[in-house]
DNA sequence: ATGCATGTTAGAGTGCGCTCTAAGTCAAGC
DNA sequence: GCTTGACTTAGAGCGCACTCTAACATGCAT
């Protein structure tokens, strides 16, 4: 199984075979092989770097900023400490957006907890929105 | 401070006056008051209001799904359990998004480890994309 | 009285990330 | 031989959430 079809690929990132060719043709994913009769396969490294880009995407990064630590990877390994503190940058942005989203959850919380009240207890209560 | 007008209810809220006026409009905000010039102000409640939807936004509840919520409320108390269902549905999707998030987090910072390991002692280390 | 700040409106435009369409290719199975 | 299914391409279309434009109104300061 180290060498995935387009179908399997789909299977095992849980990408479209849409998004898998968008991603390629926005320069994200490099030299995709090809069978002999032209359809593209994934190699096992071709499947770590796909879930890698899908970790930057499912936190937030943009397709721009990944096709720029991309381009970076390209340029050859002097570029390394540069992509590390380009996601040293992003580690640091998504430990933010986290912070965010749990105060935002508290207050969700808040609000569940006074349906909770009010619920139990129909006197109490009245100004909401 | 109870009033606050266009201006700084912007700089209280994070928010800017073209959203504000886009949230009205998509009735998010319900019966945003006015000045005797015709315009807006922003009761306490209604920075409240903005401030909870703020936290709905934050943590991905898409307008539509703000707007429902809202469109209960308009309803009346007797739709109160219903809405603190969808709150609740809401809080757990959250949690869900959450741990998708740490999860991605803990990939990148193996990235950053191993890159760091790679800097450390370049002899190591050859095989990433 | 003139300019500026701060607001108003309806509606158009933008950026992002997919997502889909239409037409075609090829090998395998019935 | 014909159909089916998994793929290919270039390019169009979509949904979302803003974000901006243009023209106008009002009161305050110089």
């Amino acid at each position: 199984m180290s060498i995935l079809s387009v179908s399997e690929a789909v299977a095992e990132t849980g990408l479209s075979a849409h998004t898998l060719r968008y991603y390629e043709k926005e320069l994200l994913l490099l030299e995709v092989p090809r069978d002999a009769r032209g359809r593209r396969f994934y190699t096992k490294e071709l499947i770590a770097a796909i879930k890698f880009i899908s970790a930057l995407r499912a936190t937030g990064m943009p397709i721009q900023g990944i096709k720029a630590y991309i381009e970076l990877y390209v340029c050859g390994k002097h570029t390394a400490h540069e992509r590390m503190d380009l996601l040293k940058s992003h580690e640091k942005a998504v430990e933010r957006q986290l912070q965010t989203t749990k105060d935002s959850l508290q207050l969700i919380r808040k609000k569940i907890s006074f349906y909770q009240e009010t619920l139990a207890s129909p006197l109490a209560a009245s100004k909401q929105a």
